[in-house]
RNA sequence: CGGGAUGUAGUUCAGUUGGUAGAAUACCUGGUUUGGGACCAGGGGGUCGCACGUUCGAAUCGUGUCAUCCCGACCA
């Protein structure tokens, strides 16, 4: 399948636009029939493979194991949480049949009114009321806590507003969720988890994030605390990519899962959930990328180094295939994942465009001057600059040039977040650093109403109470002038 | 659910006062090309979102309907 390449919009421009494109042409996803859904192509699966593929080993190292609950969820079970149902209620998909039939004037097939649901049922929006009904049998002492769970599945939620990876109808993600005896344990456990995030985020992904605490309004449905990490698009806004939420006693005494601890008394089991979604990708897709397209890190990158010849005819072409061969067997041996395009159906200019679109971190270039000369072409995506090499001992440069690249995103992305996270003092600052897409510390009294005024007269939110970076000290909210012994982080979201 | 817009080729779109379907690009075939998105020649592809109406005649006018997109409210 060919994708059209030509005439990206440019960010500047448009950057909802940009970034619709930019996930077509580079192959990642596409919409789906249904409204709200996605196609993830394989391009763009790879890179969430390889996401699971470290999540799910960070999981294990930190002693969770996996299962599997199922999609759909009775309608009673929801609203056994108060909060849960009012955070979820509104955008559930629900199955209130389970058989269609022919329609009898030969209209088409259509749902069989006699097959409908005495309880109809949910397709979960999240997994807390299933799995905690669930937990409710396996624990009844000490000695079964604590659990330590986690699924990879697909949830669904029946949004607005859908935009490719950030905000879809149905996305796939991970949900860890926890039981611990004590609230100390399962306050540890949440905090943990949003650290395993913050630390997958930062060195695999090469997105600087803040981690923080939820404002009580921004708080998961349900929780006691909602721990975040917070990474920022090129556009200024904020994006929650991971949160792991401490859930006191709050769904066990939902779900009645009591256990007898070691001084043979009853108690409600203590509870944590966690998740990061496909919504990483969107991270991915707007923390790096440029005009040229995306840019991927080294780390996560489904092709590492793509070689492309560069001949006349099928016998220089033999000659290069030679050469390249040994050079493909070299990186690989040094764990690169490497593809050697020399298909005849594209030209060279075709196919350095393209890869630059996917955002392959490395490409080579061999042509007949080269194999003359011994040298190659080098080019790194994240600077576009391009070198000639000699070809002996390309291999361990190219290890050491993807290891730089990573680390060169990483930092770039880190100083564009630096340069637009501003303190300021007064409202009308506010205003106008939010406008110009920033993230904004300020002094806030630490009230629902003042955090709702500010949203509705700036549509910035309390992204977090910052932990990575002490806030700590006296000062004015900025709209009530009251008493603030902190700032806050505030900015517009997707 | 409010406000705005749009439905015509795989995609992006043009289509005049109503007269029976077009471009670019993509795709297929052949050839020449190949160090930054090739060129030439030929070819396939559309009940113009759907329904009803007006008319000798509708992509075009009217009514209805469905769908999609953008802006809000909601959200991982």
């Amino acid at each position: 399948m060919a994708t059209e390449l030509k005439g990206l919009t440019k960010r500047s421009e448009n950057y909802s636009q940009w970034y619709n494109e930019l996930v077509v042409k580079a192959d990642l996803a596409e919409q789906a029939p249904v409204r709200g859904c996605m196609v993830i192509k394989p391009y763009g699966y790879a890179i969430w493979e390889k996401m699971h593929e470290v999540l799910d080993a960070k999981f294990k190292e930190t002693g969770h194991q996996n299962a599997y609950f199922p999609l759909l969820i009775p309608k009673s079970y929801l609203s056994r949480e108060a909060e849960h149902v009012e955070g979820f209620a509104k955008e559930c998909a629900v199955v209130t049949h389970y058989r269609l039939k022919n329609a009898e004037d030969g209209s088409g097939v259509i749902v069989d009114p006699a097959a409908k649901l005495e309880e109809e049922l949910i397709i979960r929006p999240t997994s807390e009321t299933i799995i905690w009904s669930t937990y409710k049998n396996w624990i009844k002492s000490y000695r079964d806590l604590p659990i330590l769970i986690n699924q990879w599945a697909n949830v669904m939620r029946w949004e607005m507003r859908p935009r490719l990876f950030l905000r879809t109808a149905e996305f796939l993600w991970q949900e860890g969720h926890t039981a611990h005896a004590t609230r100390e344990e399962a306050e540890a456990e949440a905090r943990k988890m949003q650290n395993v995030y913050a630390d997958f985020a930062q060195n695999w992904m090469a997105l600087p994030v803040v981690r923080g605490v939820k404002s009580e309004t921004e708080r998961f449905a349900g929780a006691l605390d909602t721990y975040t990490i917070e990474s920022m698009t090129q556009d200024g806004k904020a994006l929650q990519c991971g949160t792991s939420h401490f859930l006191g006693q709050n769904f066990a005494k939902a779900f009645e899962v009591q256990f007898v601890d070691r001084e043979n008394k009853l108690d409600y089991v203590w509870a944590t959930s966690w998740g990061v979604s496909t919504r990483l990708m969107g991270a991915l897709i707007m923390a790096h990328s440029d005009d040229n397209g995306l840019v991927l890190p080294p780390k996560l990158a489904p092709i590492q180094v793509v070689i492309v010849p560069i001949y006349k005819n099928a016998e220089d072409l033999q000659k290069i295939d030679a050469r390249v061969a040994s050079i493909v067997d070299g990186l690989k041996a040094r764990g690169i994942s490497v593809k050697y395009d020399n298909a005849d159906n594209k030209r060279p200019g075709f196919k350095f465009a393209d890869y630059e679109v996917k955002g392959v971190p490395v490409r080579l270039v061999l042509g007949m001057r080269d194999l003359e000369n011994g040298t190659l072409e080098v080019m790194r995506r994240d600077t576009l600059e391009k070198e000639s090499m000699p070809i002996e001992g390309i291999e361990d440069r190219v290890v050491t040039l993807l290891d730089e690249i990573q680390e060169n995103i990483f930092r770039k992305a880190l100083s564009y977040r630096d340069e637009r996270m501003v303190k300021v003092d007064t409202y009308d600052e506010f205003k106008e650093q939010i406008e110009n897409g920033r993230f904004v510390l300020a002094h806030w009294d630490g009230t629902p109403e003042t955090e709702a005024k500010i949203k509705e007269e700036t549509k910035a939110t309390i992204r977090c109470i910052p932990m990575d970076f002490d806030t700590t000290e006296d000062g004015k909210c900025i709209y009530t002038g009251k008493p603030s012994s902190r700032r806050v982080l505030f900015a517009r979201s997707y």
